[in-house]
DNA sequence: AATTTTTGTGTAAACGTTTTCAATCATCGA
DNA sequence: TCGATGATTGAAAACGTTTACACAAAAATT
């Protein structure tokens, strides 16, 4: 079949131990280093991964299971995952769930089979609560979703200071009734959540949240009903990209223009978000870094068994533009 | 270490030989394989897939190189490999090389390591031109871009027909000034330019195309320079979803409107082609289509070596909106 | 010159599976 | 009752590497 290291030894007339130790600059003397390379090219020998990391125990793989990866979110951490591994000479195996807690679980089990050298993970909230059930022998870092504390280390962002940031500057322009729509499987939604309705009670305002599917169409679906009802919300925040695409699009079937029909918020400085009638206002989460600090935070695990847990936090930034302008 | 299938043997009584058998569903009386299968979920064994692919030289692995995952194209595409692999029970190496042909040969080299089953690329014009002369020992499918006829199967877009479409629509709607901004890296660009300037001799007018770099700060730039320029075009075709982004946001920072300003078509339907502005006219390429049959093209080649070498060539959607509204 | 150390090399044993082959045992048809 | 058949099983040989160990030759130290 394919050719081997034990080809490459015969046709050099060494050892097939000695083709290995070249392969890894290991100690050869220069003379026989050029007969194994020189009979390498002559085979077009290439080395088997498997084979390698069977003996070798290493996978040098990195698994990265995420909901879906054309999400930009997740998209642009991947990137960035991969570009670490990249650097460190490793290969990244990526996953889509769907937020089904079934295929994560799947999933999951196919990480352990492969034996990778680490995880990154942005669980469903019902996964999330089990993970501790899954005996993984590989160190994991959550994103953008973090567990009950003291698990497993997380990057993630500062969901409630993010929410506050674009309540204050609503209540700033001059809004008082203003909506959230959240998503409804992560924990993510839930911590916008409730950084919203903190917000909206410093500010003496009552909140009117909905958790609903983190989909396009259920978001405009339930601002089309918004829009349509007897009390319509001056203002609407919402807790991810897909949701304001819907958002958006609900705003634009009534006819309307923001911020006069209806100002909206929301989070992920998705590329159209700049270009969507007057600009979007949304929070921009640092992709790159997460996606970066994850990686770091796996390789220093992987160094030291014994470090605490830790929980990277990082801050958004509120990028304003006019869907939020001053209230007439 | 991790618990393999010795252990299981020991624990249920067997051999491993059985517990392989059991773990294959191959001839196991049931009552052993109920031992087994109590050993498995009491020793938590997981089997280990680098030595499965090592003894069975199947390593169940397809991998998929595009020039970068964040191009909603690819991330449609790659959603429709990965499902298909999934329900093949195969798993999907992805890997982005930017255009760059140094990392294109550096995971070619790869595939070959992993063994992979099979491949799906989108090369760039220099390795496409190259490819023969890796001796790739499994199946190739290229997607988006093709290489010289008759060497690897391949599924692309009928771009010549997809840029005759927009022009077609340009001239109906009254517009005779039709400059192209093509992608300087791949085949693609290549043939959407061909079909371009043929469609423009066709109607009797000239061609004014250019190639540039495939990102958005290229077309942006361009874009600028036409409208700052002495004789403006009245609209633009520019060949991919990036060159439309930098487009529009020439168009915008302009100070401009589409239609009156500068009419805009393009490729790839994008979310935001239909938020921004009066909506993008572009052609919708059938990006789930394309992932699924690139997926069986494969695995048919896999099962007969012998097959002709075949290119499928599927139709664009030109989406009027309005962007291209007639001229006044 | 007699040692020790260094350097380079080969042999062979893993790594965790699958699969061939042979062996055992019960069942069955005559 | 007896050989034949079929169903289960185990022993052992791969798959392509890496690496511990041994050993010779060369270099360095007494």
């Amino acid at each position: 079949m394919s050719v081997s290291i034990k080809d490459v030894a015969r046709h050099a007339g060494v050892s097939v131990a000695t083709v290995s130790r070249t392969l890894s600059n290991g100690p050869v003397s220069g003379e026989t280093r050029l007969r194994v390379e020189e009979a390498i090219r002559a085979t077009g020998y290439r080395p088997n991964l498997s084979a390698r990391r069977l003996r070798s125990q290493h996978s040098q793989t990195i698994g990265l299971v995420v909901s879906d990866i054309r999400n930009p979110f997740f998209t642009a951490v991947s990137r960035a995952v991969e570009e670490a591994a990249y650097h460190a000479g490793m290969r990244v195996i990526l996953c889509n769930t769907d937020e089904n807690p079934d295929r994560e679980e799947l999933y999951l089990r196919l990480m352990q089979e492969e034996r990778v050298t680490g995880l990154i993970f942005a669980p469903t909230r019902t996964t999330c609560e089990a993970l501790h059930r899954f005996a993984l022998d590989f160190p994991v870092v959550l994103i953008d979703r973090s567990g009950p504390p003291g698990l497993h280390d997380a990057v993630v962002l500062d969901n409630a200071g993010a929410s506050t940031l674009l309540v204050d500057h609503l209540v700033a322009q001059g809004y008082r009734r203003i909506h959230g729509l959240f998503g409804n499987t992560s924990t993510t939604g839930v911590e916008r959540h409730d950084g919203y309705a903190a917000a909206m009670h410093r500010h003496g305002l009552t909140p009117e949240a909905t958790f609903i599917a983190p989909q396009a169409a259920a978001a405009e679906a339930h601002v089309t009903a918004l829009l349509e009802g007897t009390d319509r919300p001056e203002a609407v925040v919402v807790s991810n990209g897909q949701l304001l695409l819907g958002a958006t699009r609900a705003v634009r079937a009534a006819g309307l223009t923001m911020p006069d029909g209806l100002a909206v918020a929301g989070f992920d400085n998705e590329t159209w978000t700049e270009l969507v009638g007057p600009g979007l206002t949304v929070i921009e989460q640092p992709v790159q870094e997460i996606g970066a600090t994850a990686m770091a935070l796996l390789f220093e695990r992987l160094e030291r068994d014994d470090l605490p847990v830790r929980k990277i936090v990082l801050s958004g930034r509120c990028v304003i533009r006019g869907s939020t302008a001053a209230r007439s």
